[in-house]
RNA sequence: GGGGUUGUAGCUCAGUUGGUUAGAGUGCCGGUCUGUCACACCGGAGGUCGCGAGUUCGAGUCUCGUCAGCCCCGCCA
């Protein structure tokens, strides 16, 4: 049917005949000659049809095709005029003289434009989900599926060469009550009883090493009933892997080969191994745990520096036990009143009391700091230009807010990073942490195995400081994944899922086909899983998932285009033993 | 669950302090046009101002509710 790609055509293709496929992208009927550019997925390339070498009927057709309607083409590749040569198309030197066409596939005019007038916005995202079908067809979307799909395949070939055998396991599993809420599909032939679709294969790779097959790998859909943003999905895609008689330096070289592999196929050359970085340490100077590692303006502890030197906010946190930490900001006495502003109410929304500022100018030196006891230009440790921000009180809330206040500023700063590309590794997680209530949790799933080190501290009972065997990997303030060496030990198991606030009743009847595997002979394992979704947002420089998913879903969880969920009838819900109680 | 924001022609948007017949660009329809590439030019059709109440002599504009999109917090073992 075809012998060309249209957005393959090139001079080289001069005096050929072609016979093309494609749609019709937009037309330019000049009465006597009619231009159109024919679009397919290798792009776009002009066909002209002109009396000189085209029978009036095929004209007078050409110039009645509308937008988007799906045409075959017959003619000859010709070099254009030199005056007529595009220079921002790919085919631009090149045309098809038109003598043949056909309509193979009308179309109606298409509610959105898929070609826009310049300087015209998308048009909105409502409307691009409804007509998914025309919005896919943008030029910009078919580079990201298309790039989406090689970094699928290089993922694949990666593993594959380094011996992870690719494995699937089910959609259909059991509900797990912890964690994310689960998407629930009732079975007709056990009435009142559910599968649920997996958040993750967790213990299925898991059972998959006490199996034997030593490495493995999926391509793995996920889902989580939970609320969304704009780089989370009800349901996603990641790289999941497991290995056995695994360290966690193991897990490591394994996902650095997928990652350098990964930004490779997108064109970027990237080093490794990647840095690493404790939980505590990333938290003590950056005051998260996926700190952006392109730019400096770490957190710094100020306690010494100011303390009883009159400063009361500071005082009265320090007296019960917090701490003031700050970061000191080159050039920052630049950023004007309002920017400042601006950075306190930052720190503010994320919950901090306020935001003290220490400015020097000269050997001026000005905001609320400067009025310390004892405060002089040389005990400051200001540079002239330099800016001092400091916050006060317990760790759980200047950590947050100084995170997001040092994102503000560097991002107000407009600061060039040092790096394109600053991946590190976090770990030595705690495996508990504490809620709001001072309720202790999980900090993870509750496979993780403790730190060898810290074992003894947790038979102890001693569960606050229990470092975790977790480690997550970051990427410019972006976690694109993270893993763990797992609990091998059934016995060690119970006691985390105990300790977890589950029975062992309780813990066996959730988990007890895991246990069962354990028991059965499991070598030292661990693995990781990546973010697939978010690696492709990343390397395709796409601003939200929607961009990177063929079909996604708005914020609400629905889908437009098939207008999903839906309803059911009566006799369907009766057949799965169902009855709504709306 | 909470907060913010948006919703006006097929699409992208403007619409002043509440005041006559709600506009522009583009698309669409008709016409002219032989080198265009945002083709140009002439003419035309096209509106439940998201939906529902309320205030008012009068509501696109103000108030309340509601639906939908987007962003954020909670949530995401």
């Amino acid at each position: 049917m075809r012998t060309h790609l249209c957005g393959a055509l090139r001079s080289d293709h001069v005096d050929e005949q072609v016979r093309l496929g494609g749609w019709v992208h937009r037309r330019r009927d000049l009465g006597g000659i009619v231009f159109f550019d024919l679009r397919d997925r290798e792009g776009i390339v002009q066909v002209v049809f002109n009396p000189d070498w085209c029978e009036a009927d095929v004209i007078a057709r050409a110039q009645g095709v509308g937008a988007e309607t799906v045409v075959l083409v017959e003619g000859t590749v010709a070099a254009r005029p030199v005056s007529a040569r595009n220079a921002d198309m790919a085919t631009g030197d090149v045309e098809v003289h038109a003598t043949g066409f056909r309509i193979v596939g009308p179309a109606e005019t298409p509610p959105i434009p898929v070609w826009r007038t310049k300087g015209e916005e998308l048009p909105s995202e409502e409307r691009r989900l409804e007509y998914r079908y025309l919005d896919l067809r943008r030029p910009e979307l078919h580079r990201n599926l298309a790039l989406r799909h090689r970094l699928l395949q290089r993922a694949r070939l990666t593993l594959s060469d380094l011996g992870f055998y690719e494995i699937e396991t089910p959609i259909l599993t059991r509900p797990t009550p912890e964690g994310a809420r689960d998407y629930l599909v009732p079975s007709r032939v056990h009435p009142g009883q559910f599968y649920a679709l997996p958040q993750s294969p967790q213990i299925y790779k898991q059972v998959l090493m006490a199996a034997g097959f030593d490495r493995y790998f999926q391509l793995a859909r996920c889902f989580r009933d939970e609320d969304l943003r704009a780089d989370r999905q009800p349901e996603f895609t990641q790289i999941d892997l497991e290995a056995s008689f695994v360290t966690s330096d193991d897990i490591y070289t394994v996902v650095e080969a997928v990652l350098v592999a990964l930004w490779d196929e997108a064109g970027e050359s990237v080093p490794a191994p990647f840095p690493r970085m404790s939980f505590a340490a990333a938290m003590e100077r950056y005051g998260t745990d996926k700190p952006d590692l392109r730019f400096g303006y770490t957190i710094e502890d100020l306690s010494d520096f100011v303390r009883g030197r009159g400063f009361q906010a500071f005082d009265a946190a320090l007296s019960e036990g917090g701490r003031v930490r700050g970061i000191r900001v080159d050039e920052g006495a630049k950023l004007s009143r309002k920017a400042i502003d601006a950075l306190t109410e930052d720190a503010k929304q994320a919950g901090a009391g306020g935001l003290a500022i220490l400015k020097r100018r000269g050997d001026e030196l000005s905001g609320p700091l400067a009025r310390l006891d004892g405060m002089t230009v040389e005990s400051s440790g200001l540079q002239s230009g330099d800016l001092l921000l400091a916050m006060a009180g317990p760790d759980s809330v200047t950590s947050p807010a100084l995170d997001r206040v040092r994102r503000s500023l560097i991002s107000r700063l407009e600061v060039a990073p040092r790096e394109a590309h600053a991946f590190t590794w976090i770990e030595e997680f705690p495996l508990f942490e504490r809620d709001e209530e001072g309720t202790l949790e999980p900090a993870h799933h509750p496979f993780t195995a403790p730190h060898g080190d810290d074992v003894s501290r947790f038979e102890r009972g001693d569960l606050d400081g229990v470092r975790a065997l977790h480690y997550d990997a970051v990427y410019n303030g972006t976690e694109l994944g993270s893993g763990s060496i797992r609990i091998s030990d059934p016995e060690l198991q119970l006691r985390v899922l105990e300790a977890w606030g589950l029975s062992r009743e309780e813990a066996v009847e959730r988990f007890g086909f895991l246990l069962r595997a354990l028991r059965g002979g499991v070598p030292p394992h661990g693995g990781f899983a990546l973010g697939f979704d978010r690696i492709v947002m990343l390397l395709a420089g796409a601003h939200n998932l929607r961009d990177v998913i063929a079909f996604p879903k708005t914020t609400a969880a629905r889908a437009l285009f098939e207008d999903t969920p839906t309803s059911v009838s009566q006799d369907d819900l009766l057949k799965l033993h169902i009855r709504t109680v709306l």
